[in-house]
RNA sequence: GCGGGUGUAACUCAAUGGUAGAGUUCCAGCCUUCCAAGCUGGCUACGUGGGUUCGAUUCCCAUCACCCGCUCCA
């Protein structure tokens, strides 16, 4: 048996044929970094997210689950750092067209002993003009004034006076869970070290290049952020980033196919930083992040909204502001990595080819599919179907010959595939068969729900 | 956002200044006892908006989307 190797075109093709993935606003000519997940695209991330929630919340005694609102007061932004620095002040070369960052380019030209983010956009345009900074790319001296282009969506909340009112949607989810800090502590009565978990989408408005839904402009994150003493934090990095590993080798990502990288530089808030890449089609590429923030984003929500954000330990009476370590992941790559790693197009015997989803049965969008070996055995069938969709994403399909219903099961990577035939009538035994091994096994009806049950837990 | 290219059906590809054909897919019927069989029939397209023209899918402009390169990327 062949293995070929996954391409991205094949997976978008896929995707878009077998109900995964759609482009996002097909019908008027779309738009750009935007997807939908189909039918069978939501189950799957649905069951990624379940899979995740059940390790990072369910299964761990200290860990409690929030979804905070998108829309956050302003003054998050400004304690985040967001307002400031998640825009690039950035230049355009009238000569050669390329665009260049302000910041990078003083940063260069002073040999670093200029530092760029301490200055304003004007102060920079000055440095540049002074200085003659010229364009790297054709030395000429030709710049347009710089433009700030800010990462964050703007909306505005209400329908008077939109400068009073301007909000942006979440750039990222993080500063929900540490805004509702000292809710989950109280409530929940948790005790430090303890984490905050949520699933939830954010926004940037990224010059994005394709890849898929690699990178886009709204996208959902899985994130866990653990509280902990100062000195706690480097074990607690260690003990998530593999943690982290063992959840991706856990739903049928291979190890090979991962590797750890550590940041070379470091966020301003960051004491360190490490991701977990995937080998996707076009490289490696970041996957999942696990970083030190220390106490910076407490302890500036303590300082722009003027609510104390410590802790009181209740062993040794001593207060502190915890430090974070975060443990972020994207529910869109994290898809889009498993359906990488599912791919498969096998060579059979007889010459003819197949594509096969080898989802691990866990998160397989489909679970199950009832197919009737000819029309008059339909409502057999049917009655089996309902009965099996009680417990499962279950399929029921009598359109064509028996192989060529197989491979479309094979497509959307449904584990086992039910026939019922004449045998059927008479003893209420069916054929089961398994996607990866290609073997039946016979199974009488009333053990059928117990078999697939076993073999799809988590 | 910049430069270059592309845009005909769900997919792959034709033809054409006088509104478009095929294969695959899909749907229905017949046939069919376990891996894309066969036969018959059927649905579906010129990205969008302007302009030129008697008439534009075709020529021109804009726009949108995609691809390649740059840029960007907590």
């Amino acid at each position: 048996m062949d293995k070929k190797a996954v391409t991205m075109d094949k997976l978008v093709a896929l995707c878009k044929n077998r109900g995964l993935i759609f482009q996002g606003s097909e019908i008027y000519g779309g738009m750009g970094n935007t997807w939908d997940y189909g039918p069978v695209g939501v189950e799957l991330k649905n069951n990624i997210k379940r899979a995740w929630w059940k390790k990072f919340v369910q299964e761990s005694d200290n860990s409690f689950g929030i979804d905070a609102a998108i829309l956050m007061n302003s003054r998050v932004w400004d304690a985040s750092g967001h307002t400031t620095s998640f825009s690039d002040p950035q230049m355009d070369c009238k000569n050669c067209k390329t665009r260049s960052r302000a910041d990078n380019l003083i940063e260069a030209h002073s040999k670093g002993k200029v530092n760029p983010d301490l200055m304003s956009n004007e102060e920079m345009q000055n440095y540049i003009a002074e200085h003659k900074v010229a364009c790297p790319k054709c030395g000429a001296f030709n710049w347009t004034p710089i433009r700030q282009f800010n990462l964050m969506f703007e909306t505005s909340r209400g329908v008077t006076d939109e400068n009073q009112n301007k909000i942006y949607l979440r750039p990222e989810t993080a500063q929900g869970e540490f805004v509702n800090f000292l809710n989950v502590q109280r409530t929940m009565r948790a005790k430090v070290p303890f984490g905050i978990a949520q699933i939830g989408k954010a926004f940037r408005n990224e010059i994005t290049p394709g890849n898929f839904t690699f990178r886009t402009i709204e996208f959902e994150q899985m994130e866990h952020q653990l509280f902990c003493k100062e000195g706690q934090d480097h074990e607690f990095y260690d003990e998530y980033k593999q943690k982290a590993f063992n959840f991706l080798t856990s739903i049928g990502i291979s190890a090979e196919h991962l590797r750890f990288k550590d940041h070379d530089k470091l966020a301003f808030y960051a004491k360190a930083a490490c991701d977990i890449q995937y080998l996707y089609p076009m490289g490696w590429q970041e996957l999942n992040g696990i970083h030190n923030r220390t106490n910076h984003d407490l302890s500036r929500h303590q300082e722009f909204s003027g609510k104390p954000m410590q802790y009181l330990d209740p062993y040794t009476n001593e207060k502190y502001i915890p430090y974070v370590v975060e443990y972020s992941i994207g529910a869109d790559r994290l898809t889009l990595a498993i359906l990488c790693e599912a791919y498969e197009e096998e060579t059979l015997e007889n010459g003819e080819t197949r594509v096969v989803m080898h989802f691990a049965p866990s998160i397989a969008p489909y679970k199950v599919a009832v197919l009737p070996l000819q029309k008059n055995l339909n409502e057999k069938a049917m009655q089996v179907y309902k009965d099996l969709c009680k417990d499962f994403m279950c399929s029921y399909d009598e359109a064509g010959s028996i192989g060529k219903r197989y491979r479309r099961q094979d497509e959307i990577g449904t584990p086992y595939c039910v026939t019922i035939d004449f045998e059927t009538l008479e003893n209420n035994t069916v054929t089961l068969r398994d996607r990866d091994t290609m073997e039946q096994v016979r199974l009488n009806i009333s053990d059928l729900k117990n078999y697939i049950q076993e073999k799809i837990k988590f």
